[in-house]
DNA sequence: CTTTATTTTTAGATTAATCTAAAAAACAAA
DNA sequence: TTTGTTTTTTAGATTAATCTAAAAATAAAG
């Protein structure tokens, strides 16, 4: 149906969108793609063509109900893989992205419903974040960033902004994971550092970290 | 690595070398991959360049020892694929092979290793083919086709020649799978059509089919 | 409301993979 | 061994995805 750079292109407007409001500029494609913006005028181009999105020159993008449900379709196969290969192949979180990033082109109606099955129907990824069910459904959770989170209040982690491989590594050295209590001890107005309490450890966050870490209030 | 492509090349050129003593023809490979003579000529430089072939113009092609590798990981990969699908997704034998044709082209070592673990290393895939294990040695059994089975011998279903949709499902209708066994009852000089019984039953079978089930003898 | 800076688009090339049609080589037969 | 057939290669085009450099449009300052 649509190739693989399309799909590539379609998911990350797809994602931008969320961020911000309003429809999605050449550069700001160009550089979650790593590639020039030359080429993604092109592809917009194309995609406007076979009606996923709508493009007004000059004027950024947005995607097409179509194009919309072709990206929760690409998201829903990433995030199942993730799982997949957290849940059943002992992958850590850190090393899935790269592999889903390939195993998200696989096309086979079939194969995505029965891993699901397969998976037990997993609601969130091994980053907290949300899986789009078979109608391409999404149940979005009211997290915050720990950044928000006020002095002598307590959270757990949720999820990750920044899913980058450093990242989560730092995380995985500190003992934070998905599910992890913290107390917020102490905050920085100038540069937004933390001290948070883990079990009985106190560690210092820096704003770098805590604008990236989804937690939910206790 | 190489390209989708490249990779198909050289699984191609494989399995038209296990066929055929000598090098493989440009019309073989583009009969089997189902595109132009001509095409097929390029691709072949291609990959003489990069030494995964040894090509002399008008004299066909032969894998070098770094092409087989390449081949027989991706034999490999489609294998295990084939295996996962059956044994945990619930497909069917006659379903699994264009999904394996996507996914023997993701390129992690890990994810192949761990689903090797996954799936406790399996030598057979669901057509009864052997899997090459992680160093690419390749367990042959001395299985033989059903038509070479004398009158009242004994045997029982190995794996498929053929493992065309059509031809597996033709085997599905008549409950003929991997283990079955069956007896040789009757066996016509003229054009080779046998009758099998298989528990109470007895089958006619032309040599179309006979030709392509492999066969164990009791 | 000009001028300048930034963003976006176009023009023109490049690389990979394919094709059709024609030429060249190899093979087969008379 | 000449001639005809088949196979293989080359020549030239096409499509997709990308790039660089230049032009055009928009946005931001002054
Ligand atoms: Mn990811
Ligand atoms: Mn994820
Ligand atoms: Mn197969
Ligand atoms: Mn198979």
């Amino acid at each position: 149906m649509f190739t693989h750079s399309e799909e590539n292109y379609l998911k990350a407007i797809y994602h931008l969108s969320q961020q911000q409001e309003g429809g999605v500029s050449t550069n700001s494609i160009a550089d979650k793609m790593e590639t020039k913006a030359s080429s993604v005028t092109d592809m917009i181009k194309k995609l406007a063509e076979k009606q996923l999105v709508d493009y007004v020159k000059y004027q950024g993008v947005t995607l097409t109900k179509k194009g919309e449900k072709v990206a929760i379709k690409i998201v829903r196969k990433h995030r199942l893989w993730e799982v997949f290969l957290v849940e059943k192949l002992n992958f850590t979180w850190d090393e899935v992205h790269d592999v889903a990033e390939q195993l998200e082109h696989i096309k086979s109606e079939k194969l995505t419903a029965e891993l699901d099955a397969f998976l037990e129907y997993p609601t969130e990824d091994p980053h907290g974040d949300p899986i789009p069910d078979k109608d391409g459904l999404i149940k979005k959770s009211k997290r915050v960033t720990l950044s928000e989170i006020e002095v002598d209040e307590r959270c757990f982690c949720v999820g990750v902004h920044d899913s980058s491989s450093d990242f989560l590594q730092y995380l995985d050295n500190h003992n934070i994971r998905l599910g992890k209590k913290m107390k917020v001890i102490s905050k920085e107005a100038f540069d937004g550092t933390m001290v948070v309490r883990l079990k009985k450890k106190e560690l210092p966050l820096s704003s770098r970290i805590t604008n990236n870490l989804y937690v939910k209030k206790i």
